[in-house]
DNA sequence: GATGAATGAGACTTCATTCAT
DNA sequence: GATGAATGAAGTCTCATTCAT
């Protein structure tokens, strides 16, 4: 005759095998379908379990969507991860275009699930509420790149006066928006469709900026 | 050219009184309820009609929608087209936060309804369908600013070596991106939130790039 | 976009001609099949409309649960109403068997209906609200016979000293308790099963009393 | 005389313990939630053992709840059963008013419970089957009434011509009907709630009769 | 053009019951 | 005896869509 706690919880503990296959489904579904025809049905016939399965392990629908775009962020964040390492090795154009080539493909992947977060005011609270519980959210993926820029400050390969993050907003941003563009319009109604994509381009353009200068080099 | 596609069509003009106010409606509900949540019910009531005359004005629900997304570009390609002919004058500097300005405004206003296409498959296809129609899609919004920055070019403000495009997307991906994040973690959890906003710095930035160089001017 | 008021309501005005064949159809499935195994798809069947159709008069399944049971009180109250007028007609066991017998009859109608409010709490508190508006609940049924009992009293041929309304509890509860336990055991059970029935019992025991009296006459 | 009957009987015998606990548990619940609400889950939780272990002791949920009716009887029997053995002490208004204050307890007790069974014929139905093997009814509460006002009959303490099966019914359905109303509209929508309570009325009333009598003393 | 009651497929969710451990 | 994850049938309710008025 006790009363559960306010906050709905997730009925399962996160490393259950069942669970993660759900979750697995889940996403799966979610991909093909789309949030909006994605029905608990298919889920559970596409993790191979009955339909009422799913309630033992979630508290909802939503509460398994929310789990798979949970499982979503530390790829965003990883990709970015050993960046700052790399400050010093190569050339900075080098490491910015294999950061803009990563973060093309991981925008290509997250992008149409995380945008459907939008379509369900709900789903988006509740998708706060994670992301402040764990303290870390899309923009953590930018924190790794800043930490990159300052130490190419100090070692003298990125002007002193630079604004670290505003690069990283720039780059990461002209990624994000290409897919999104991409996703809408189809690829072929995009520049920089030929051999070497958007990446180079991009981070030539950031680094040369568009002042004109007599006396900086360009390719 | 009288048109007979094969493609469904909206039963009614798109001058109509009635068939704006259905529009006007949907477009308030699904801001405030999202894709998700929004009814065909709540839309008729919103608008003042019955539930049925939804279906002398549109051949379904996603018709509707569509039509609501299809309201939305024109504003998209309004904002930059007046770009181009404040070439020469101002400041490149100031013209560029404008634009930011201006892009984060628009982003703000549009992201959640634009992102919500991803959520159905079926309304994404509908979208790119009327898209290829029309000839312009959100990539449309480039051009201008590819314009504006070939005149600069031009009159010598900007560097004759820099690649408009790559700068376009970088500077407007910006925007976008910095809307997205807004939007999913709360705008607390971001940079730039003292009083100028982030546009002075995406613009600085962008013009200085970020490679060291001697004869460089900073402010 | 404006809010609902916070009472649940009914979306069907009381008249409504479909309104009444639901209702009607309720009440035979309940009847038959109890409340626990009413099932919403076989009212609407019995009803003859579709299941959605209920939800067009009713706000849920116990808001039609409880229109069943608002209908049935106004007969509960018809039955004693005329009983006032009988006053100094007729003889007063006379009076008092008929209203025994119609009380019997009113209880097998009711009672099984009536009963089942107890196995739901959220029925039950449903109706208890109801009543409140209404101002009318079972003890309705008292007044009429304490009316009866006060005019008769007045008329010389009930003793002025009597209790009226612990008579019209004797008397009527002894009817309801008679039902419930032929409701529960089978008439078979039970006593006065003979062809008279048990109400000219009921009314001359209370009639008589049990005091011990050498004036009183016994038939 | 072992019994092999038909019906499907409890896979546990009578005396286990935790039968015993999960019998309390099912009460428990059934008390707080009602029998529409009440679900295996929640009895086995608050049993302390596992959802399964319910179907080691019980052949279905059904069974459980007629096991809790089943342990109601007794007390109902109890109450009454050391009345005849008061015969002839104290008064007869004093022995009646006390069993109609102990039958106002029980009822309160147990009507809540004992009315759900006609929300589910089959709960009903093994209920009846229950009672007929044990020959017991709530009509078994009435014989020890009736064997006390026979003893007083016999006293002379109560009227020879009384009709001791119809006072019985009549004190004790005055008992149930109070309560039935007091649960179903709130114990302030009733007379006598007032400190001495109902019971003191009912029992004079019963006693005194409504024929008006010159001789007849009245308090 | 407008209406809105009716539709009915199908969504999400519950829960009594089973069974391998 | 006890467990509890899994089941899946069945429940309630929603909502895009139709059509007679």
């Amino acid at each position: 005759m006790t009363e559960h706690s306010l906050t709905r919880r997730s009925p399962s503990p996160p490393g259950s095998r069942t669970r993660e296959q759900l979750v697995d489904a889940a996403e799966r579904v979610l991909r093909a379908k789309g949030l909006a025809r994605a029905t608990t049905k298919e889920i559970a016939r596409e993790a191979g379990y009955a339909e009422g399965t799913l309630y033992l392990h979630f508290a909802d629908k939503l509460d398994l969507v929310r789990a798979v775009h949970e499982r979503l962020l530390p790829g965003f964040i990883e990709m970015v991860s050993h960046l700052p390492e790399r400050a010093g090795t190569g050339t900075v154009e080098g490491n910015l275009t294999d950061l803009a080539h990563g973060a093309l493909g991981l925008y290509r992947d997250m992008l149409p699930l995380g945008s459907s977060l939008f379509a369900d005011p709900e789903l988006l609270e509740r998708f706060r509420v994670m992301l402040a519980e764990r303290r870390g959210g899309p923009q953590r993926a930018w924190e790794p790149v800043v930490a990159y820029l300052r130490a190419e400050q100090a070692l003298g390969r990125v002007d002193p006066g630079a604004d670290p993050a505003a690069a990283a907003l720039l780059l990461l941003g002209a990624c994000q928006q290409l897919v999104f563009v991409e996703l809408m319009s189809g690829p072929e109604a995009l520049p920089f469709h030929d051999p070497p994509g958007p990446a180079p381009a991009l981070a030539a353009t950031l680094l040369a900026g568009l002042s004109p200068t007599s006396t900086k080099e360009r390719q």
